[in-house]
RNA sequence: GCACUCGUAGUUCAACUGGAUAGAAUAUCGGAUUUCGGCUCCGAGGGUUAGGGGUUCGAAUCCUCUCGAGUGCACCA
């Protein structure tokens, strides 16, 4: 029986018996750090029933509750909030139930499949940092909801089609010179991205002249001819004309295998990949569906709209006058693609908040159209990344390259491991993960950390900080532990046991520590997980540094102590696996 | 112009979703080791929670206005 529940059915009894009202809802809370106690009540809401004052109140509701639970030590009243405290046996039980049974996490999600779309990268330019953040969230959120029972399916839709291949292909054909990775020693998805830029430079340098020729500015990008080149290749594509196509594949290929090595070593990985050139056709026959039962109207030149003015929303159209689908048909399409392959309860969408509007339109349609599962959809929205100087242009070349990044952050990890020189006997390949795991840790770290729905501002220079609240400051407490345990026996220990205030707040939060996940689950936020392993780590360097443990005299307290680090150091892990995050067993 | 989001120590972020004296980290200054890994630990200063008004036992959190920042409002994706 779970104290929580014993707690509240106690406290109701209290209050019926004393007050006699009945069903209120009981909730308690994590007592404030500064006060005594473990779980507070807090009974101001009770005062009209009670018609005493709150001090006398929540003395009268602790009389009660402590004289019928023995795992309550004492209470203490301050103002209208009642402290309770538990017992040091209780804790003790609950640190020795760890231990016998691991960490044990409520399976909220048993026996329901959820599908998260993250990474869904464009295949005309490499990744860059917000694409890591998504990639990290994407992954970490599956390794969450993984953790509570979900049936997961980790997926990405790939956007291989489109204007903006097209741009690639047009700039390679007149530019490219059948230059090859390989041949340019660059990453495929590089070398495309070099040329998407360099059309994009020509691009601009023709309208500027079609301009300076007194050309209307809207002209002027309309009759670039690079940009009929363009549509001309798009409309050949669409088509299936055999070169174009042989093109498309060829550098598209390319830039899945430097999509790959990056995702690898960003150690993300999906279970179901779509690409947008079989899905982009999708949605017309629901759209057709949607107009027969009247939910979706055609205006006079041909164009379908749906009317969300009802809910607050505009108009929004769903096909164009030429019969074409637009972005939001697609996505309705491959939301019932998503249906009918994995019969999901629920599908997650990991993309930025600049999307908002686009799928409270999307769920709102589906919702319209009666499918069932449109109440399933949930937009995970993140923030943008900015940087110190402010946004990322790729304009103005301030995009922070993901690939970049990942070796800018090892070399730091490699640098400050040798000044410490802790590593000796590792294998120059141990050193080199060990590099990875420091390096990448360190900057997953830094973007899960942070609430996923707040924009956040990426500091290069405190990124590769290894001090304070980061994964290397995490992994160097993890380590200490595995150190630790590699020079202690095995041992068990018995109760009871009197200990520190150190010890059992370190209890408390091992306690904690399987709601945090379901907290995260359920609010689609990595960043709780990230903040609680923050604050055990930091409170274990303190018990670490306070109290002696292989050295302690009394060897059923040493054993104690061993266990407690022990079980310190698997939550770490365990929270850092969450997080798609590494622990090295040495630095 | 309309809609949505946000504004918390110098800086980057927290605050259990309405609870107690708003917490960490970083930077600054000052301390700690004959002892298990000093990438550690302890302490100090630093706040009118952008500003005004309201709701109530109680507001960073809810409502409202003002100011400031961002995003979205394509027969683009």
């Amino acid at each position: 029986m779970n104290i929580l529940t014993t707690l509240v059915e106690k406290t109701q009894e209290a209050i019926t018996q004393l007050y006699g009202l009945s069903d209120t809802n009981i909730s308690f809370e994590q007592t404030n750090s500064k006060f005594d106690g473990d779980l507070t009540f807090v009974v101001f809401p009770y005062l009209k029933h009670s018609k005493k004052r709150p001090e006398d109140t929540a003395k009268e509701i602790g009389d009660y509750i402590f004289n019928k639970m023995k795992a309550i030590k004492s209470f203490n009243v301050v103002k209208g909030f009642l402290n309770i405290e538990f017992s040091d046996d209780y804790w003790l039980n609950v640190l020795q139930s760890r231990i016998d049974h691991g960490i044990q996490i409520p399976e909220i999600g048993v026996n329901k499949k959820i599908v998260v779309e993250y990474s869904s990268p464009n295949t005309n330019k490499p990744l860059h940092l917000g694409h890591i953040r998504n990639n990290v969230l994407g992954f970490s959120i599956c390794q969450i909801f993984d953790a509570v029972g979900y049936d997961v399916v980790k997926n990405n839709l790939v956007n291989d089609r489109g204007i903006h291949i097209c741009k690639s292909m047009v700039a390679y054909e007149k530019w490219g010179n059948n230059e090859t990775p390989q041949s340019a020693g660059l990453k495929g998805d590089h070398l495309i991205g070099k040329y998407y830029v360099m059309f994009d430079q020509y691009y601009q340098k023709e309208v500027k002249d079609l301009i300076s020729k007194g050309v209307d500015k809207d002209e002027a990008k309309e009759k670039s001819s690079l940009m009929m080149e363009t549509r001309n290749m798009l409309q050949k594509w669409e088509n299936g004309d055999q070169e174009v196509f042989t093109l498309w594949t060829k550098l598209n290929n390319w830039v899945y295998e430097g999509f790959e090595s990056t995702y690898n070593r960003l150690g993300v990985n999906f279970d179901k990949i779509y690409y947008e050139s079989n899905t982009y056709l999708l949605g017309k026959e629901i759209v057709q569906e949607g107009l027969d039962s009247g939910i979706f109207f055609k205006k006079e030149d041909g164009s379908i709209w749906i009317d969300l003015t009802p809910e607050g929303l505009d108009e929004k159209i769903v096909q164009r006058s030429d019969g074409t689908s637009v972005y939001i048909t697609q996505d309705i399409g491959t939301a019932d693609l998503k249906y009918q392959e994995f019969k999901m309860d629920k599908f997650v969408y990991v993309v930025g908040n600049e999307q908002d509007y686009h799928f409270k339109v999307l769920q709102l349609i589906l919702k319209r159209l009666g499918k069932s599962y449109a109440d399933g959809l949930y937009h995970l929205s993140y923030g943008m990344v900015d940087l110190p100087e402010g946004k990322m242009k790729s304009r103005e070349g301030t995009v922070v390259d993901a690939d970049e990044l990942m070796d800018k952050v090892v070399a730091t990890a490699k640098k400050q491991t040798e000044e410490l020189g802790k590593t000796d006997g590792m294998s120059s390949k141990e050193l080199d993960e060990l590099y990875e795991v420091l390096g990448l840790g360190a900057l997953k770290y830094y973007l899960l950390k942070v609430d996923a729905k707040k924009r956040m501002m990426y500091d290069p220079k405190e990124s590769i900080d290894f001090q304070g609240n980061t994964a290397p400051f995490i992994q160097y407490t993890y380590t200490r532990i595995a150190s630790l345990l590699r020079a202690a026996d095995k041992v068990n220990f018995s109760l009871p046991i009197t200990f520190h205030s150190i010890e059992k707040e370190l209890i408390k939060q091992l306690n904690a520590y399987p709601e945090v996940i379901t907290s995260a689950a359920n609010n689609y936020n990595p960043s709780e997980v990230a903040n609680a392993i923050y604050d055990l780590a930091k409170t274990f360097n303190k018990f670490y540094h306070e109290l002696t443990i292989l050295g302690e005299l009394d060897s059923n307290t040493r054993s104690f102590r061993i266990s407690l680090s022990k079980t310190v150091g698997e939550t770490i892990k365990h929270g850092f696996g969450l997080l798609g995050i590494q622990v090295p067993e040495r630095m």
